[in-house]
DNA sequence: CTGAAAGCGCTTACAG
DNA sequence: CTGAAAGCGCTTACAG
């Protein structure tokens, strides 16, 4: 039938082959493979030696069937399938979630639910055990699929913090409120006081708390709350450069710009020089990701860093540790400002 | 122990569950979950409708016992780090691949292997059939885990063509010979004579065949290979602006230049502004890709799009047919033309 | 077309 | 500490 599967590949050694040729019962095999618990040092040297010559390679379909494990994580991404050519976090995340699994030799299957059709088969597929847990990475609220998957019994951690029903799921985001203050404080220290900001979609964790630190500082810092000064984008470069016109057109006077992405701050800055504006000496503009886009802009964009390779490696660990039955919830982890030209 | 593993879910329905509820052998059931042949119409029907009712889903794990197929594919990813974060190209890929499997109900694990290490950990993993087949990318030439896992007797697909030694591994490419071509004759017509270019590594598929393009079109026009007219750059935006400004120092009068990557392509079009060269008045620039960097160059980039939507696809269903027994070997998909301002 | 039975490779109480 | 045995949930010849 198929000749580059099994006829090629010669019968792997099964446990019954290490047990033989080490003198031992499966059994003790067994306890050995699993970590040596009730096993004499003698019988593990000669169970570990016979596992070296045979080559032995556990079979973790067995195991699996056995144990009702699976052995294996989902990366979960529910979203619009254009985030994946937009946001470069995203792929460092994807593969910080990768290498931190692969050092405790658990594989990540990766699965996008687009559609509802592919959002059911997932769930289905997830439902039905087919993995221990799931890394869950979706920046709208409402997504439906945070809370079947929770009622079905499965460990799940959240990247990003859950907007809408708070039903205290697990997660890890960097600190965007904090972020968010950290740099408008910085455009109120380089004495700019008419300070709008382009915001992410308000569905959005990233959307609603930046906007929450915009405010914040503005209010401690005695300014007037002025919605003329705020926007909405949608992470997009097209839409953050519209928005930034609408800006200009309302408040021609403004002498710093928040905006809420690299990505969409690339934007600002196209709709600023197209109205003849200097950055940073007309306008100081500050984004929020520290992507590749941020050290391509030029000017170099200033800009706030969220720690993407802690995020992942946190994830992993509030995951595993979920599945060992601990009950870890929420980490934050705090932003850096990363200064270049633009403000 | 787990509390939300195990407690908390309910038993599964199995295989015996569905035969006792739909009064017939659990023999049957299995037949009617593998393509129903040698089943009658009658126990076809009361088996399905016993599985809707018990909400049965099969258990993957004891099928792959006894079937010796885990039912997943691997992509495997053996790059330096840093192509995650640069190459947009990447995610289209991933994404195209997971929903072209998701449509087999073939789950997708994702591997990156980095370091040495990395590569000997994923080698047991894969040769230990914990896979039915591997998507294999990874740019470099000579890289060792194609060969390996080939003779490990696994079905592979590579992303690109392999350069090096010419193993006749099956393969999904662009065609960037004459994708390269496509450009060079663009800017011949609009009236350049002295036709640069960045390359890519000389390593890789990309950097190989688009320079055999060039040189083609060249020779082809009549026109003098000048060596002096080629630098060699590293899918880097800032490698590029390097390659560019020593291009520009042996070949001040050069009129185009043909960048292998749109990201190179930014980095050049930063050389030549900084070098007071407009862009096309006095140089005009092609790219590769069409990548989001393309668009969102100034000048619009004019480019070569590679149909990483079809690659994907098709890397795909060339794997699935070799898993099936097949031997479909290489496919080349042609590219196209994208004029912007640059060129 | 269908049932009874063997067996895939492992883990885990249960005795000793 | 260790072995013998049961059993996880399926698939697949083998008879009928």
């Amino acid at each position: 039938m198929s000749p580059t599967n099994n006829a090629t590949r010669r019968r792997r050694p099964t446990i019954h082959d290490v047990a033989r040729e080490a003198g031992v019962s499966r059994g003790t095999v067994s306890r050995v493979l699993n970590g040596g618990r009730h096993v004499s040092p003698a019988a593990a040297e000669a169970v570990n030696a016979a596992i070296r010559r045979t080559g032995y390679v556990v079979n973790r379909h067995a195991r699996s069937l056995i144990t009702g494990r699976s052995g294996s994580v989902a990366f979960l991404l529910t979203e619009p399938q254009e985030r994946f050519f937009e946001d470069p976090n995203l792929g460092v995340l994807l593969r910080g979630c990768t290498q931190a699994l692969a050092a405790h030799d658990i594989p990540l299957l990766l699965m996008i639910a687009g559609s509802g059709a592919e959002q059911r088969r997932i769930t289905r597929y997830v439902s039905a055990g087919h993995v221990d847990g799931v890394l869950l990475v979706s920046s709208r609220t409402g997504d439906p699929m945070a809370e079947t998957l929770v009622r079905a019994g499965l460990p799940v951690v959240m990247c990003g913090r859950p907007v809408g029903r708070a039903t205290g799921l697990a997660h890890v985001a960097a600190d965007d409120r904090g972020g968010a203050r950290q740099m408008v404080r910085h455009l109120l220290h380089t004495g700019r006081r008419r300070v709008a900001t382009v915001t992410g979609p308000l569905d959005t964790p990233g959307g609603v708390e930046r906007l929450a630190g915009y405010r914040e500082v503005l209010a401690e810092a005695g300014l007037p709350a002025d919605e003329d000064l705020v926007e909405t984008g949608d992470y997009s470069h097209d839409g953050a450069a519209a928005a930034t016109a609408r800006l200009l057109a309302r408040r021609p006077d403004l002498d710093a710009l928040f905006v809420a992405s690299d990505l969409m701050a690339r934007g600002a800055l196209a709709a600023l020089e197209r109205a003849g504006r200097r950055v940073p000496h007309d306008v100081a503009v500050g984004g929020f990701d520290d992507s590749t886009a941020a050290v391509a802009s030029r000017p170099g964009l200033t800009t706030v860093r969220q720690p993407w390779d802690r995020i992942s490696s946190e994830m992993v660990r509030v995951l595993l540790a979920r599945m060992a039955g601990e009950d870890t919830s929420a980490v934050i982890l705090p932003t850096e400002l990363v200064r270049r030209e633009s403000a």
